[in-house]
DNA sequence: GCGCTTCTGTGTCCGTATTCACAGAACGGA
DNA sequence: TCCGTTCTGTGAATACGGACACAGAAGCGC
């Protein structure tokens, strides 16, 4: 039975896993403490703490490397801390006994991760995987009790952070049961791009995601979002690129996502 | 526009409605204030508080009968309020432009909704229906914003609320996306009947729920559903009566949530 | 008991999405 | 430049569930 999860998770992970080869990029995540992002800043959980505050966070927040393919926590390591994102991407996932996957969320950089426990809840089944290359700063459960759930200003910001999720999964879950792929395709599109990292200056914004990946968020195969996909290039509405989709008119995009008649 | 979307309410609610015919059971809604559940025991929500506290919420908490079949909100009339459910059966759900329609979750007595708006959210696209004669308290958002939320107690409960919703919405969402009709039956049988209201005494628990209402949680048809249950009855699993549902062998209801091959 | 309504059981047809199976394209590394 | 890997495109067969259409059963009101 162990096999069998254990397979599951493989396939999940996307077949073979090319852990091995070396990183190419210059590797900026090994940037001296004066990274301009630590760890703390630009994190809205914690905006309403004065700069002491977050400076002592910061100190009880050792940073970590995650290379791409490798996994934040599983069931093997489950969550023992509140993970922030300092840079890269992380995957956040669930596998069910057969090995399919479904992604939960892919984090930017900013994004706080591991937060159940803040609530008192376990990550049931839950995987964090490195998409790419990443800096992790952790907060051990006891540091987060001390000083995070018993500070009403933070504790606000949880009941908040939750409330979003809450209303995020209310609407993928409806869109799951009631929308055909096309139009969930198109939603999910349009959301991706929103929460794009503002590429450098003004537009330029593109989502940098594999078909694969938009199907694992999608639930669907990647055959069939590559169909939805190829759809909408074919009519200009979106541009791809290898790992890359720009939108190109986004009203038709809208339209797509609720008329179920492509 | 709107035409569409009344009638696809219409449809959501199950087609033609029979909001007329009076109600037949002796009533048990309208008795009087010595009623042993004033609203605000019985809700882990409120679990810290004093009597005296208590009994101070009560009084700002006006009690309201809907009639099973009546909406306690809609996007005609949005929520404005946190809702107790002091008697009967309410189905929060949504509805897409099509008219189609998923339940989000059937709540009973003690349950709190609008939570919501607790933290700072609408209530997108959501509707709550009675689908049995029921009595609903309300605080208004200023008492809940003076009395609730700034109250640590119960802002820590809140949290715990959300957090648990989330924990469940994600599950629901994997189920969905990755699990095969019947086993999606199966799980959503044993949850519904872990948080059955516990028959009478002792066992005797069964799930008070049509095939439809079923449905409507699954994301499926009813027809699909129907199958699904009358093929565990088949098999001993399950017994049915009329909108009613009782757990013959949990232990091959269990296998069959998992193994996605009947 | 009678009649209406709601609920449940099936049965056929059909459509969307999955599965399986390749082929070509893009990119990175040697 | 060549090679391997990862992505993307597409096609055929299949399956699962949806849509539609009834028929019988169970309650409820009268």
């Amino acid at each position: 039975m162990n096999d069998k999860r254990d397979k599951g998770l493989e396939s999940a992970l996307g077949g073979s896993r090319p852990w091995s080869p070396a990183q190419r990029e210059p590797d900026p995540l090994t940037t001296g403490p004066e990274d301009p992002f630590n760890c703390l800043n630009e994190v809205d959980l914690f905006a309403d703490l004065s700069p002491e505050e977050m400076h002592a966070m910061e100190i009880m927040a050792p940073a970590r490397v995650f290379r791409r393919g490798e996994l934040v926590f599983s069931q093997a390591q489950p969550v023992t801390a509140l993970f922030v994102l300092k840079s890269g991407r992380i995957r956040i996932f669930r596998v069910t006994e057969e090995g399919k996957a479904l992604t939960l969320a892919i984090l930017e950089r900013g994004a706080v991760f591991g937060e159940m426990m803040l609530v008192g809840q376990r990550m049931y089944d839950a995987y964090a995987e490195a998409i790419e290359d990443s800096a992790i700063c952790q907060l051990s459960v006891e540091d987060v009790e001390r000083y995070l759930i018993s500070d009403p200003r933070i504790a606000i910001r949880i009941s908040r952070l939750m409330g979003e999720q809450v209303a995020r999964l209310e609407e993928r879950l409806t869109d799951l049961a009631l929308r055909p792929l096309s139009a969930r395709t198109a939603s999910i599109l349009i959301s991706l791009d929103a929460a794009a990292p503002t590429g450098r200056f003004g537009q330029g914004r593109s989502i940098r995601l594999t078909h694969e990946q938009i199907a694992g968020l999608l639930g669907a195969t990647r055959e069939a979002t590559s169909k939805a996909l190829a759809d909408f290039a074919a009519r200009g509405i979106i541009r791809q690129s290898r790992g890359r989709i720009t939108i190109q008119n986004p009203t038709a995009l809208r339209a797509a996502a609720v008329s179920s008649g492509g």
